[in-house]
DNA sequence: CAAGAGATCATCT
DNA sequence: GATGATCTCTTGA
């Protein structure tokens, strides 16, 4: 059996955001700058889930930010926070239902590409934008054109249930009856992780 | 180690 | 004018 390298495309992307989010694990994020990929494992992830979720954007409605959320699947969706950071998601579901799989860790790949590999280098949704250098110029591209800089692959890791965490999301008090629930996602164990 | 504050600006009211 | 899907630094036990 030799384990086959795909990437992921809109199929993968076009399906319940909870889903999405639990299979992303153990999936490669790979950036591509110049001719130099860098690579890591997703460990940690977010669902961010339609109109009703209060701590999706796109609950305060359709405007020119949080459009991107309305459209087609496997799209991502970058945007600025705290006025230093910049956060990675990928749009899921059907057009016209506002969802998204927020990237929150990645456990860098074995690959060694990285100068600084370690621990803390991509262990938050914000520092990972920074070490893989992902601004708002990725914003409203595709995760799944052949020439994209950035995407999926599969390269054959599967997690299983019970290897997955289910906990509250971070950073998201403001939210109502939304706060606790169990959308943050990551792999039991992990050393990556942003938070215990 | 935990808790608190500050950084800093795009976005929306 | 207020706020935030974060992170780092400082303080103190």
């Amino acid at each position: 059996m030799t384990s086959e390298i795909s990437i992921l495309n809109r199929s993968f992307f076009e399906r319940d955001t909870k889903k999405v989010a639990q299979d992303l694990l153990g999936k490669f994020l790979v950036r591509r700058i110049g001719k130099n990929l860098f690579s890591g494992i997703i460990v940690e992830t977010e669902a961010y889930i339609g109109p009703h979720d209060l701590a999706c954007h796109a609950s305060k409605g359709k405007t020119e930010r949080t459009e991107v959320m309305f459209g087609s699947a496997g799209i991502w969706y970058v945007y600025m926070i705290y006025g230093m950071y910049y956060c990675l998601n990928v749009v899921t579901e059907r057009k016209d239902y506002p969802s998204a799989v927020l990237i929150r860790a990645l456990e860098p790949d074995s690959d060694l590409q990285f100068t600084t590999y370690n621990l803390r280098l991509m262990n938050g949704p914000g520092k990972l934008c920074r070490a893989l250098r992902i601004d708002k110029k990725i914003n409203r591209t595709s995760a799944m054109a052949k020439n994209s800089k950035l995407y999926f692959e599969d390269r054959g890791i599967k997690i299983s249930k019970s290897r997955i965490v289910k906990a509250k999301r971070i950073g998201v008090d403001y939210a109502g009856k939304w706060k606790d629930k169990p959308l943050r996602f990551y792999i039991k164990g992990n050393k990556f992780i942003s938070k215990i």
